[in-house]
RNA sequence: GCCGGAGUGGCGGAAUUGGUAGACGCAAGGGACUUAAAAUCCCUCGGGGGCAACCCCGCACGGGUUCGAAUCCCGUCUCCGGCACCA
């Protein structure tokens, strides 16, 4: 009855809007974190429709990744099959929810038709030299047998399975995304329509540091040591050199065994351990020589994978330095005077002692001085370091795009020509979960030719990282998915996002890939845009109260009868309010919420509980408010048609309360949409205007035509929150044609304007009395009647008063003494 | 540890730029309708005092600025999020 297609017009008239939400991994079934996500982003397209905007609204399916494989190899069905019917059973939903979207340009991830694509970028970026492959320590899940990059490492566990994560070098695949971080730091202050606290976090993980790079000459040897330091000031204070255990000067010095063990601890936040290499170090600064070490806890990927250590002023170096008896040399003192604290490192910036001729200066001076003087000595440079790594993207899976590389023994790694593209999945694979890459196990698919030289060749096996699949789709989107992927007309006039909606989980990962991604598809001169999404709104997250049986553990809210258990009759423990979770089964499913309530009453609670930023804790009492609320327009509505109907298309021509509160109503809703989108009080709002409605006792004709007026209005409003009820209600008061191609409604700011106003008055700053007084007074005759009231007399009599203060037209503050 | 954010009734939350704290909803209590229940409708609803008109106290806590502070500043506490051997 109510389609919620809309297909597209193809014109490309008149401004447009871009509302896209993330697209959701095709789980099974949608859950109310994916409710609350649609709820938001489908009342702005209706908005942004109702305004007058050529409204882009696309929906699709990231399709490709484990969860797929993981049933495959549980159950035996095929990734591919059990994907497609857990998107046909989730566009259902998505439907019934009366989502706004434009299916007519719905993507799947894992068709060739999309996955072709990626790796169309992933040969453009190889031939520009974006794309390159090198052997490196990784983390590695051993549960999921697969890379993770680090991102996907959550306090040294697997983001997936939880289990631990170790080191293991492997040939990867990267993505040189470090080519654009100077950009994409800088730009980030640009991103005015974002969050602050993503804007903060994205600035964080790209974590640029300006420091000195030093050479150290390695004594009785014709090799140096090159460390970063953002600390020259501490120069003269190093005691010892780390290296990396892969750094190749600690391969070259160490013992092989010994720095064997040490390496089984690198990357692990457990305790420092070092090796001695025998060697010494010369400072540049100072010429002292200083011993050489090897230790687990410097980084081969950050700096020059070597450091200078400080024992007293960095708290890392010191505990190596406990660990292993050295020295420690003081050399910044607080500026404050006073002794630095003994049993830690002064990590502060302070006054240098004990620094030659620095000493007395204090730290950021001595900074600077001392870079200049290692320059000077041509032992070193200063140096802008970033924290971000180049993006692995190599999977040792099937359920992914293939990375198109075929290895000629002749001609190397190769790329597969464009014209050969997609490399397609196979079909003939077994899925055991064991060992490497499920693709080398199809020779119809590893065994190739060479494309250069037409020699006997195989093909890469390993899979691409699925957050490529979604650094791009929002470009997919803009054209039909039976047109060309990448037309560069339509692009250009979709692109960029006017409002991205979606989770802050994804706050660095997903967006900041994407915003790499955008551009290089700029760089490729596909599109003009270099950041993708214009506004950024992070919806928090769907919680829930858990229930605990101490028999049966986590309880489904239904397994809980009041308070106690439904299996076993004992009392049950009420837990804290968490995020939805299939583990804790604090859950509810929306299908069952939609036909108990159904759609509109599963949309307006999502909205109306808390603004979209927040957490938004479930309440089925608060559902069954929003409900009513829903009930008793409808009723409303079938309770007056019989007096309406006559009144159709006449306006109101007086004023009126009522009519006054229809104005003000369609301007608080219209600000509170715009102004960050405040669903939550522009539903309240409605709420007066329909708590009004229903006390309103129509007397005459003029009566009537206000009421259908507010109604009507009422209607328009609710419409983007409610569609289905908004549209046969609209029906129903006798309109030809569906409310979804109305106009928003208008208002006029003078009929909104109150008569008479509430004039507050103070003494002191203490409210003391109110009075109803004529709109538009003057200061003077707002304070003159404010002191011509009993009550202020009373209150300011036998004091001398001071002072009188009038504030916009409704507030009078009288100051005494 | 470092970097952010937030603390308002029994609860979710309102309160443009400092100017009526608690909109709207939920829960709770009382009442109407009903044989009864559900549904619906009406009233009350931050705390304390007073027969009352009214008064005092209240936006985590302690200070400050101001005629006036939930809002601005300083300090303290608590909670949440991000990063975490990044040199």
């Amino acid at each position: 009855m109510f389609s919620s297609e809309r297909p597209d017009s193809g014109k490309q008239t008149g401004p447009k809007f871009y509302c896209l939400e993330m697209f959701p991994y095709p789980s099974g079934r949608i859950h109310m974190g994916h409710v609350r996500n649609y709820a938001i982003g489908d009342v702005i397209a209706r908005y942004k429709r109702m305004r007058g905007y050529n409204v882009l609204h696309p929906m699709g399916w990231d399709s490709f990744g484990l969860p797929a494989e993981n049933a495959a190899i549980k159950e035996g069905v095929h990734p591919a099959k059990w994907t497609h019917e857990n998107i046909a059973y989730m566009k259902k939903q998505l439907i019934r929810l009366g989502l706004s979207y434009d299916w007519s340009r719905e993507l799947a991830t894992c068709l060739p038709e999309y996955y072709k694509w990626n790796q169309w970028f992933f040969i453009k970026m190889y031939e520009k030299g974006l794309a390159y492959r090198k052997a490196s320590f990784l983390n590695w899940c051993p549960s999921c047998s697969t890379v993770l990059a680090n991102e996907q490492v959550i306090d040294g566990k697997c983001w997936r399975c939880d289990s631990t994560v170790i080191q293991k070098e492997l040939e990867q695949w990267f993505l040189k995304i470090t080519d654009y971080q100077q950009e994409l730091l800088e730009a980030s202050d640009g991103l005015a329509g974002w969050p602050q606290k993503v804007v903060l976090m994205q600035k964080n993980w790209i974590g640029r540091s300006e420091g000195l790079e030093a050479e150290f000459r390695v004594d009785g040897s014709g090799e140096h040591i090159t460390v970063f330091t953002t600390r020259a000031d501490t120069l003269f204070g190093a005691r010892f050199i780390c290296l990396a255990p892969a750094h190749p000067l600690a391969e070259k010095f160490a013992d092989p065994a010994a720095l064997e063990k040490i390496r089984e601890h690198y990357g692990k936040l457990d305790e420092k351990h070092g090796l001695f290499t025998g060697r010494y170090a010369v400072n540049p600064a100072n010429d002292e020589k200083i011993p050489i070490y090897v230790a687990n806890f410097v980084l081969m990927e950050y700096g020059t994978g070597a450091i200078m250590s400080v024992p007293a002023h960095d708290q890392r170096d010191f505990e190596f330095a406990q660990k292993y008896g050295m020295p420690v040399k003081v050399v910044i003192r607080p500026e404050s005077g006073g002794e630095a604290p003994y049993a830690m490192a002064f990590e502060e910036d302070g006054v240098l002692v004990d620094s030659g001729p620095f000493t007395g200066m204090k730290s950021a001076e001595a900074r600077t001085k001392i870079s200049e003087l290692i320059e000077n000595r041509g032992l070193g440079r200063r140096v802008v370091n970033y924290r971000l790594r180049d993006w692995g993207i190599s999977r040792q899976r099937y359920w992914g795009t293939p990375i198109p590389i075929i290895y000629c023994e002749r001609c190397g790694a190769v790329p597969v020509p464009e014209k050969d593209l997609p490399v397609v999945l196979p079909e003939d694979v077994k899925f055991t979960g064991k060992g490497g890459s499920p693709l080398a196990e199809s020779e119809s698919f590893l065994n190739t030719e060479c494309p250069s030289c037409n020699g006997k060749a195989r093909r890469e096996t390993d899979t691409m990282d699925t957050f490529m699949d979604s650094s791009w789709y929002y470009v997919r989107y803009c054209s039909r998915k039976d047109g060309p992927a990448l037309d560069k007309e339509n692009i250009g006039y979709y692109m960029p996002v006017d409002q991205y909606v979606g989770g802050v989980e994804h706050a660095v990962l997903h967006l900041l890939y994407s915003r790499f991604f955008m551009r290089v598809i700029r760089d490729l001169g596909i599109s003009d845009v270099s950041e993708p999404f214009q506004r950024l709104l992070t919806q928090g997250m769907v919680c829930m109260e858990t229930v605990r049986c101490p028999e049966h553990g986590w309880l489904y809210p239904s397994e809980a009868e009041g308070e106690v258990c439904a299996k076993c009759g004992r009392s049950v423990e009420r837990g804290r309010t968490e995020k939805m979770s299939k583990s804790k089964r604090n859950i509810v499913d929306p299908d069952h919420l939609i036909n108990t309530y159904g759609a509109d009453t599963a949309r307006l609670f999502s909205l109306f509980a808390a603004p979209p930023e927040n957490d938004l804790q479930w309440s089925e009492k608060g559902v069954e408010g929003a409900h009513r609320f829903i009930q008793r327009i409808w009723a409303f509505v079938h309770d007056n048609m019989e007096k309406l109907a006559p009144v159709k298309g006449l306006l109101p021509e007086g004023r009126s309360p009522l009519l006054r509160k229809t104005h003000q109503t369609i301007m608080r809703v219209t600000r509170d949409i715009e102004r960050q989108y405040h669903f939550n009080t522009a539903i309240a709002a409605m709420m007066e205007l329909v708590n009004m409605l229903t006390a309103f006792e129509p007397s005459d004709q003029e009566d009537l035509r206000q009421m259908r007026f507010a109604l009507e209005r009422l209607l328009l409003m609710i419409s983007p929150f409610c569609p289905h009820a908004a549209e046969e209600l609209w029906e129903t008061m006798g309109m030809p044609s569906s409310i979804q191609r109305e106009p928003w409604p208008g208002y006029d700011e003078e009929a909104a304007k109150e008569d008479e106003i509430e004039l507050v008055i103070q003494v002191n700053g203490k409210v003391r009395t109110k009075v109803m007084v004529p709109q538009g007074l003057s200061d003077e005759e707002l304070k003159e009647r404010a002191m011509a009231l009993s009550r202020i007399q009373e209150a300011v009599s036998g004091k001398q008063i001071k002072n009188v203060f009038a504030v916009k037209g409704k507030l009078v503050n009288i100051v005494v003494k």
